[in-house]
DNA sequence: CTGAAAGCGCTTACAG
DNA sequence: CTGAAAGCGCTTACAG
C-alpha cells in the first residue's frame, strides 16, 4: 500500500509537504502542490484513516444508536441522518441495542474507541448510568426521542400529539374512549402519551373505566391482545373508540377487532401514532400522527454538526407533528 | 482519556503485558492477569481502534452497501448482518446509494479508505466498471442480490420463484395472467422474475396479451399506474389474475383496483413478492413470496467473515423462499 | 513469564 | 515556503 512516505519521496519533498497539499493547510508553492496532487491522482493514494483518526482524534464517522434496526421509524431517521452528514463527508456506524438498555452504554463506550465524532442516540428511556456514561465519554451528543437532562435533546411532541387526538376523538362524539399505552420507563411514549391522554379526559369530565388502559411492547401482537383484554375485561361496558399510541399496536387492535366481526370505525374508531406506510394500506385506513422522523433525524445530525463546530451543548428541540385524519375514525 | 500505559503504570508492568492479557496473547502469570483485568475493569478503559488498526491493519469494520436506506428489505439484510458480525466484535459502516449505480462505485472506494475488512453490496445492477473497480480494491467482498461474475454472490432464486407463483396462478383456474414487472437493468428482478413468469405461461400454453405487461420502478404508486394502464390498454380483454414482482407494487395494483369497484380475488387476484409486513395486513391479505431477507443478510455476513479467514472468494449461494398463500388469491 | 524497542502512517508545533 | 522531529496508542519480534 502506498503511503504519505512514498509520495513525499516520489515528490522529493518531505511529508510536511504532502500533508500540507492533501489538507490545504499552510502554504505550499504551486509548483510543488501540482506535482504532489499529480502524483497522489497517479498512484490512487489514500490516506490511512486509521494515522489520521489516531494522530488527529477525529475520524469523519458518526456514531448512531438504535433500539432497533429493522423498523420503519430508525429507517427513516437514519435516512434523514445520512442525508445530512454524507454531503459533509461524514459517514455513519450504526448499532443496534436490541431493545436492551445496558447495550446503550455498551455502544456509547464502544463507539468512544472507535474515535467517532459524535454520536447520536435514539433514546428509549432515561436512567443515572446512562446520563453518566455520555458525560464520561465527554463527545458531541444528541439524543432524539427523549428529554435527557444536560444534553441536547430532540423530542417529538408527544404530550400535545396525543391531547390532539384525544380532543379529536371526542369533538368526534365519542365519550369512551380507550387507551392502549407502552411501559413507564419510556418516558416519551410511555408517560406523555399517557398523560395527554388522561388529562384530555379529564378536562372534558370524561371518566375511564380502568379495564380501558391496557399496556403492550410495540408489538403488533401485543396490540391485538391488549384489545382482546378491553372487550373481555370491560364486561359490556366497551368503549366506542381508541387510542392506541403506536401504529404497529393499532394495526393489531384492527385486527382483532375486524376477527371479532367489530365495524370499524362504526362499532369502534381507532387511531395510532407514527404514520407508518402501513397505515395508509390496512382497510379500513388508519387515521395517525404523522412524527415526521426523517425531518427529526436530519435536524439531529445538523445539532450533532453544529456542536462539532461551536460546542454548543444542551439545547432543546421539539419536533413537529401533524394528524393525519383517514377512516378508522 | 486512559490508555495502555495508564494501565500499566497502574498494574506496575509494561504495555507488552496489558497488550497480551487484552489480546489473550502469550504468556502472563494468572496473578498478574488478574490485577490487570481488576484495573481495566475499573476504570473503564477501551483501547483505541485507530492505534490498533494503524498497527494490525484490521479495523473491525465491515462497509455495506445499500440501495436505499429506508425499506424494509434493507432494513431486514442489515438487522442480519448486524447479528452475526456484531458476534464477532465487528461493527457496521452504512452506506446509501440512493439508487445512483455511480455511488456504488464511489463508495466502495470510500470504504476502501476507511480500512474496512470487507464489503457487502446489496446489488441491483452489473457494468462493468463496477466489476473492474471490485477487483482494484481486492477486499472480502459479497453481492448480495445479483449474481456477479468472479465474485462470491449470494442470490435470491428469482427465476423458480416466479415460476411457482405463476403455476400457482395457473393452478387456481386462471389462464389470463398479467405481470407488472421492473427494468431490464436489474438482472434479478427485471430479468429472472418475468422469465419465469414468461416460460410458464408458454409452458402452460397460455397466451399473454401485450397490454398485459407493464413496467414499474419499485414504487407503490408505480403499481397504481401500471394497473391503471393494463385495464385502459387491454380493451375488455382483461386479465383475471396479476402476478406483481414486489409487494410495494403489488398493494399498489390493489389500491386502484379497490377504487375501481374491482373485488380481489372475485375480479382479479394479486400476487406479488416479498413478505413485507404490509402485505399481511392489506386488505384482502396479499399472496407473495417470503424471501427470508434476513437470513440472506446473516449468510452473507457469515460468508464475508469465512472469506476474511480463508480467503475463499467466487462461490455462489441461491437464497431460499417460501410461497405464503393468503386471500388476494 | 516479562520488558525495551521499533514501527504502523499520519499531523503539527517549531525552527529556519 | 519547507523540513526534522515528536508523538498519537497500539502490537510484535526479540531478548532475557
Amino acid at each position: 500500500m502506498t503511503t504519505i512516505n512514498d509520495i513525499a519521496k516520489m515528490a522529493n519533498v518531505s511529508r510536511t509537504t504532502v500533508s500540507r497539499v492533501l489538507n490545504n493547510s499552510g502554504y505550499v508553492s504551486e509548483e510543488v502542490r501540482k506535482r504532489i496532487l499529480d502524483i497522489v491522482e497517479k498512484t490512487g493514494y489514500i490516506p490511512s484513516v486509521s494515522a489520521k483518526s489516531l494522530r488527529t482524534k477525529r475520524s469523519g464517522v458518526i456514531g448512531v444508536i438504535l433500539p432497533k434496526i429493522s423498523t420503519e421509524t430508525a429507517s427513516r431517521v437514519v435516512a434523514g441522518i445520512n442525508e445530512v452528514v454524507s454531503r459533509e463527508g461524514f459517514q455513519i456506524l450504526l448499532t443496534d441495542t436490541e431493545l436492551k438498555k445496558e447495550k446503550e452504554i455498551e455502544y456509547i463506550r464502544l463507539l468512544q474507541s472507535r474515535h467517532v465524532d459524535g454520536i447520536i442516540l435514539l433514546a428509549t428511556n432515561i436512567n443515572d448510568q446512562l446520563l453518566s456514561t455520555i458525560k464520561e465519554v465527554n463527545l458531541p451528543f444528541i439524543s432524539l426521542g427523549q428529554d435527557l437532562p444536560g444534553i441536547t435533546s430532540i423530542v417529538y411532541d408527544d404530550y400535545h400529539a396525543a391531547v390532539d387526538v384525544t380532543n379529536m376523538l371526542v369533538n368526534k362524539g365519542h365519550s369512551k374512549i380507550a387507551f392502549i399505552g407502552v411501559g413507564e420507563d419510556d418516558p416519551a411514549v410511555g408517560v406523555m402519551r399517557r398523560k395527554g391522554y388522561l388529562e384530555t379526559m379529564e378536562k372534558h369530565g370524561l371518566s375511564v373505566d380502568p379495564s380501558w388502559m391496557q399496556e403492550g411492547n410495540f408489538s403488533i401482537e401485543s396490540g391485538y391482545e391488549s384489545m382482546k383484554k378491553i372487550t373481555k375485561e370491560s364486561h359490556g361496558n366497551l368503549p366506542s373508540a381508541i387510542f392506541v399510541v403506536t401504529d404497529r399496536m393499532a394495526i393489531g387492535t384492527m385486527e382483532y377487532l375486524k376477527e371479532q366481526g367489530y365495524n370499524i370505525p362504526g362499532d369502534m374508531a381507532v387511531a395510532g401514532i407514527g404514520a407508518s406506510v402501513m397505515s395508509q394500506y390496512v382497510s379500513p385506513s388508519l387515521t395517525t400522527v404523522d412524527y415526521f422522523n426523517r425531518d427529526a433525524g436530519s435536524k439531529s445530525a445538523q445539532l450533532l454538526l453544529d456542536q462539532l463546530k461551536y460546542k454548543n451543548i444542551n439545547e432543546k428541540f421539539t419536533q413537529n407533528y401533524r394528524l393525519i385524519m383517514r377512516d378508522s375514525v
